[in-house]
DNA sequence: CATGAATGAGAGTTCATTCAT
DNA sequence: GATGAATGAACTCTCATTCAT
């Protein structure tokens, strides 16, 4: 422990500012892709953003597809930042989720159009799909353990199939952010508060 | 007068060929999208697989813009055919258009691997937004219908929220081929299936 | 004759069309030349604006050069119109020549500003250069003929050089329409006006 | 601060290479625009003739018309040195200026074709109007100043016209290139010969 | 004569990546 | 680490021309 600390702090001056810059290009990457899709993801637009040369990001990222692959990672734990917290009874736990998320989507929708663009992409690029579907089998996990919880406390019937509502869970979520005209977001917030209320009443 | 029907055949004949030849683009840009997305569509790429010079294929589509607003046509057409054909009382109606569903998914993933890259293009791009966000909206209201019907049948609880619950099968059936692994396809059918057990027991 | 008579008219139904036609296309060619240079002149366009097919244009203009050429000759002929055709003495000649040239500068610049492009296009081309310098040549010994005369009558000084006179005279009026500012068409009015008075006072 | 000055001079080291390879550009495409007008100008085989990648070129120009815009100012830069620098009297500068273009355009002619060509695209490019009428305005008020100076001093009649003077001698100039055959370059030569003698006797 | 279809050559432009400094 | 320069491969799109019908 010392060790690894002496060592962070040792390196923290040059290390730290390394780091700084690469998330800072993350960043950018990340609301680059928010806006125009990895279609529109262009290298030297995101060093420019970050004020540097778009040679030297490539002292950073080696490769467009290295910087893409940390966008992911980063976008995902974001997401799994929300997953997690919430504490109480399931069918509570389940609520304030919903909350969360809701609270979330709105305030930055951002998150998850990144997230479908990752799901898009996973399904062509074998790199990305380990990240990302590593990270939807942790958030799927996280709605079984409530659901299963709940069915023990009597939450929900016996007959729910754990497995089969977190996955709908998870696919309502998933599509949520798909189609952004302003009838589409008043169909998704309907999309979502069904769901509340087969599962939680 | 036969003269004449014989040039409006020997017309139509030509008309036809031509037809096919833009027909036959539209499907191998659709294929090339269903592989590799909007982002690998190469109008080279597409030319050659119809056989025919790069150059030729600006004769049918003057743009790229243009061949994708065909491509983006013909996907939700093709999924306005599995829509709208089922007869029966609603709750069988739902049933069958859920199977139907399911059979296409099956048989044809890259439909719906298509239809939602043009879920996240109709956000960036208008024209595409105009064709898709239409097609949704009929799809939307095929669901509300047949709840609505359902309702009054005694099918479903008065309570049910008729264009709600419509959204929620939309939005599940859009994220439904998002994450393609193997293991999330088992996913996506458990989350069809539950939507069914929530709707139609 | 009568054979050539006869045989214009015979062919007249068929050729006064295809004729009409050339010269349909001669204009649409040289309107757009006018309007953006040689640098714009595009087949497809000239035949759209007549009303044919593309393809059918090479039917009465093999290629594009061969349009381009008619389009020169009959620039140069529509020149030529002007020229030639004033009476009276050698100054009142010259004065009235330079009133029909600034006539036309104003009632149809166009003329002009193809003259200049064909200026151009014949340093390099020499199948233009052929059919332009013939009728510049034309000019010039209109305007030599008509100083000499008027240097015999005593309407100017023998020291003139009626060459070099009608030398500048030309090299004048084919600048006038090079630049196209209004600021400039003033200036080319004065300078036209600084030719007369030097000439005839 | 010598190892600052040392980077300087590195720098400019690095920067004057720079400047000569945006130079280079510039010359070939001069020379191309001189040898084929504008219509004949090829990225291409700019970059090839200065020996580099074609995509290099847009290093240095982003856009052709980046590059036409930098040819533009470099041939009427050009031409402005030869104005402005000459002494002595006003008859006698205009001489010595007249004799200055005279050599120039026996020299280079290439310069006036080139002139030429950009008093053509400027009819239609507003930026390289821009460029082309302000060096124009530059010629026509050193003419207008000398002449002025001149009848002050009795050189030239209190009736003549500066402004129109000048005008004509820009118009006689500008369209000095337009027709190069060698019989017209005669006719050019005379033209300015004629001039001069109405001017300066 | 007229046309739609097809073509080849080539245009300007983009962009991730590499490399010497 | 940082940068400007350079590159190659590929892109979409244009256009005069040809040809079968």
């Amino acid at each position: 422990m010392e060790d690894a600390n002496q060592m962070t702090v040792h390196k923290s001056e040059a290390t730290r500012k390394s780091e700084n810059r690469a998330q800072a290009l993350v960043l950018a990457a990340y609301n680059c892709i928010a806006e125009k899709g990895f279609e529109g993801l262009r290298l030297r637009e995101i060093a420019e953003q970050v004020g540097i040369n778009h040679a030297t990001l490539h002292h950073y990222f080696p490769t467009k597809e290295a910087l893409i692959q940390a966008v992911v990672l980063y976008a995902t734990q974001r997401l799994a930042q929300t997953v997690g917290a919430s504490e109480g009874a399931p069918a509570e736990q389940l609520r304030a989720h919903f909350k969360l998320i809701r609270q979330q989507m709105q305030e930055e929708p951002s998150l998850f159009i990144v997230l479908t663009e990752v799901g898009m992409r996973a399904q062509r690029d074998p790199a990305i799909r380990a990240i990302a579907s590593q990270q939807a089998e942790r958030w799927h996990a996280f709605f079984v353990k409530i659901l299963k919880a709940g069915i023990e406390q009597g939450d929900w019937s016996a007959d729910l199939d754990a497995e089969a509502a977190a996955s709908t869970i998870v696919a309502v979520i998933q599509s949520i952010t798909l189609i952004n005209t302003k009838l589409s977001s008043v169909r998704m917030e309907q999309a979502l508060q069904q769901l509340e209320r087969w599962l939680v009443g």
